[in-house]
DNA sequence: GCCGCTGGTGATCAGGCGATAATCTACACG
DNA sequence: CGTGTAGATTATCGCCTGATCACCAGCGGC
């Protein structure tokens, strides 16, 4: 160990620009996601056994390697295919949720995604926006054209889907996502039962979705919410 | 520039150290919740109109003043009422957790309560870990043990209440929990009714736990409650 | 071998950072 | 007034950090 005979940073020198590169990013998405934004680049450079410029001849700064790194995570894991389980009428809309959400987390709820994607959202930066617009056409709009199907309510094609109606996907997604922010970001002990937890979050939504959405949508305009913002509210409104 | 003539941050001077020390921690709570931990003293000191080397008169390092905003965000919002409203069995269940999280957003869930959570279970404090003790032991198990009551089941004194029951109170806490964070964290445009999606939130746990539990605490002897019309019942492992 | 290209390194700069020490000054008290 | 105490400031230290530049070294072509 103390012998230092030929430095033992002679690990891989001289490669292949591309290479090298992929080195880099794929070590700085590990440490970026458990630092936050503010962790250095000689720390990243100690990480890849090369030393600290060396950075530099592969990313002008430390931002464009940020910027980087961020669309290496961020853009290209949404699979395409997805869309295809989503839509499959031939199968029950909760086996669909399920095992879309079985796949989404085993790809996407990863420790680096989830810490990138706060640490993103902290710093105000425009990936989470991206994604989140991505997340509701892509994803949550269909939940909500499907269950649409589901109920036997009115088309989406024809009667827009309300925000209220993405709400209820949100809450699906954020349970889920919730979860995943407990025991990446939290590093809570949870319950390692994903898939009982996936098959629990899309059971709420079918079961509590009906009512709520033949509320909103039968009673259109009359009841639209009359919900005055009572700070010491004790309005019960009567259930039936 | 090197002149020194008069500068008009005059605006405070020489104030009691009571004083002096509330406005210091009220505007590092505001200071550090937007930008993070990495957010620096001269800057937080600007802000205030002082210059940097007073605050450490205050506080004995960075590190201190950090643990003081902590301990006045995290610690001592909690208001012991919450028991006695959320034990109180005359009323029905589902108005009582209503009325809580009514109460509990709007005192708790602010944006700069929010960000310094998210910024402190990222940076691995341990003040998450400790809130999140609390909130397990003061809410969601409380939350677990009216559910037991309404839905007719064990005593949660003589059955202990179960991981998988508090992944159920989770999920409501987590979609509640997580529409805040899409607002103040993501920056997202986000349907601006609380209050409805509270609602939501509680009629889903109140309308899928029934199955769900029911197939936990029943797993052992008997079978499984009818499932409507949902399909396949999906492997559910097998408790004790 | 020599040469040139280029991946990689060592040395270093300029500014920023937390923290400290010396100094100034507002205010109560005699 | 003078004076002591303590709140507040100025100047500065020592280190860190992103970034730059001159230089070294592996390797193919002649």
């Amino acid at each position: 160990m103390g012998t230092n005979r030929a430095k033992p940073k002679r690990p891989s020198r001289r490669l292949l620009p591309g290479e090298r590169e992929k080195l880099i990013v794929g070590e700085a998405i590990r440490f970026f996601s458990e630092v936050g934004f503010s962790g250095q680049t000689r720390e990243l450079s100690r990480r890849l056994g090369i030393t600290q410029p060396l950075l530099y001849r592969y990313f002008p700064s430390k931002r464009a390697l940020l910027e980087r790194v961020y669309r290496e995570v961020f853009l290209g894991r949404w699979d395409p295919a997805w869309r295809t389980l989503l839509e499959d009428r031939s199968r029950p809309l909760r086996t669909r949720l399920i095992e879309f959400y079985r796949r989404y987390t085993a790809v996407v709820f990863r420790p680096e995604w989830i810490r990138l994607y706060m640490y993103a959202g902290l710093a105000g930066t425009g990936f989470n926006r991206r994604y989140i617009d991505m997340l509701e056409k892509q994803l949550l709009r269909r939940i909500c054209a499907e269950l649409r199907v589901e109920l036997g309510l009115p088309d989406s094609r024809r009667a827009p889907i309300s925000p209220f109606e993405m709400e209820l996907a949100w809450d699906l997604h954020g349970g889920i996502f919730y979860y995943c922010v407990r025991k990446f970001i939290y590093g809570s002990r949870v319950h390692e039962d994903l898939p009982a937890l996936i098959e629990h979050a899309v059971d709420s939504l079918l079961l509590g979705a009906p009512r709520v959405l033949s509320d909103q949508l039968r009673a259109g305009r009359s009841k639209k919410i009359s919900r005055d913002k009572l700070p010491a509210p004790r309005r019960r409104q009567e259930r039936t």
